[in-house]
DNA sequence: GCTAATGTTGTGCG
DNA sequence: CCGCACAACATTAG
């Protein structure tokens, strides 16, 4: 679930919720969720408050005020809740608040982390993210994918390279931008890859101005062929073509083979 | 019971 | 040291 639309998403509700509230306790269910200590969590949140907000990508980080930032990572099911009364099911760590509620770190698959930085560049530099893909300059994404020989849709999830592109939306940018998945990136035109990073930047904006609600989505949105959503079909939005199931760099991947055709070898 | 899953990272090779 | 391919990770939902 969670991409760069939904980690933003949940920036937005966390900061409708608990941001500027003080934490009374950190209560840590499952500490396979933290890529620190216990210790260190608990020394920069507890009796602390959360000051502020950033996101890089999928990473989402909040400033306490003890100086220092938390990073959460939501895996491939993670979420946040706020709550009095009502906990959700997988609530590996839940900070309990002065004001009676509890902000919970919802992670069903146990793949999320939570960690602790001194602030956001110093995290940046020790995962070498990219720019967020939302904010990125085309003269960047350029930069960042030049000489690259390997195929071009492991490459856009690499967080190294546009930090936030998730696998439906490099699905959806190579559809729409109407380059196959397995196309080795030094054999795009510059004309294509101009063509991916626009399509990038577009869908990006798409998604974030509708909250990450995929069944919000344009109707001619190929992400309506993964069995998400209430509109969902299995033809090509452009030419009616069914669409086409395969594994690209380990991972599912949903194209057309009429519209994105094979890179010629 | 079996399968696939929206993400990241470690390993091994070149 | 870097790029690349691939397996592994933990658990749930269908
Ligand atoms: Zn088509």
């Amino acid at each position: 679930m969670p991409e760069l639309p939904e980690v933003e998403r949940f920036k937005q509700y966390f900061e409708g919720t608990a941001l500027h509230q003080k934490v009374v306790q950190v209560e840590i269910a499952d500490a396979g969720v933290l890529a620190c200590t216990a210790e260190t969590l608990k020394e920069v949140a507890e009796k602390h408050t959360f000051d502020k907000t950033d996101r890089i990508g999928k990473y989402l980080f909040i400033e306490t005020s003890a100086d220092k930032v938390l990073m959460i990572h939501f895996g491939m099911s993670g979420s946040l809740k706020y709550y009095r009364d009502d906990p959700p099911r997988f609530g590996r760590v839940v900070f309990h608040l002065a004001n009676g509620f509890h902000l919970a770190f919802d992670c069903p698959r146990k793949f999320g982390r939570i960690d602790v930085a001194d602030n956001v560049k110093a995290y940046q530099a020790k995962k070498k993210l990219s720019t967020d893909a939302y904010k990125m300059s085309w003269e960047e994404f350029e930069q960042n994918t030049a000489g690259r020989k390997g195929l071009i849709k492991p490459l856009l999830l690499n967080q190294q390279v546009a930090a936030g592109v998730g696998n439906w939306i490099a699905d959806e940018i190579l559809f729409q931008a109407r380059v196959h998945p397995e196309t080795r990136t030094n054999k795009l035109s510059k004309n294509e890859l101009r063509l991916v990073y626009d399509k990038m930047r577009d869908i990006l904006q798409t998604a974030v101005s509708h909250e990450a609600n995929y069944n919000h989505y344009p109707k001619d949105y190929f992400i309506h062929r993964r069995g998400w959503t209430d509109q969902n079909t299995e033809n090509c939005p452009n030419c009616g073509t069914k669409v086409h199931y395969m594994k690209v760099g380990g991972r599912a991947t949903y194209l057309c083979e009429v519209c994105q055709e094979p890179q010629e070898v």
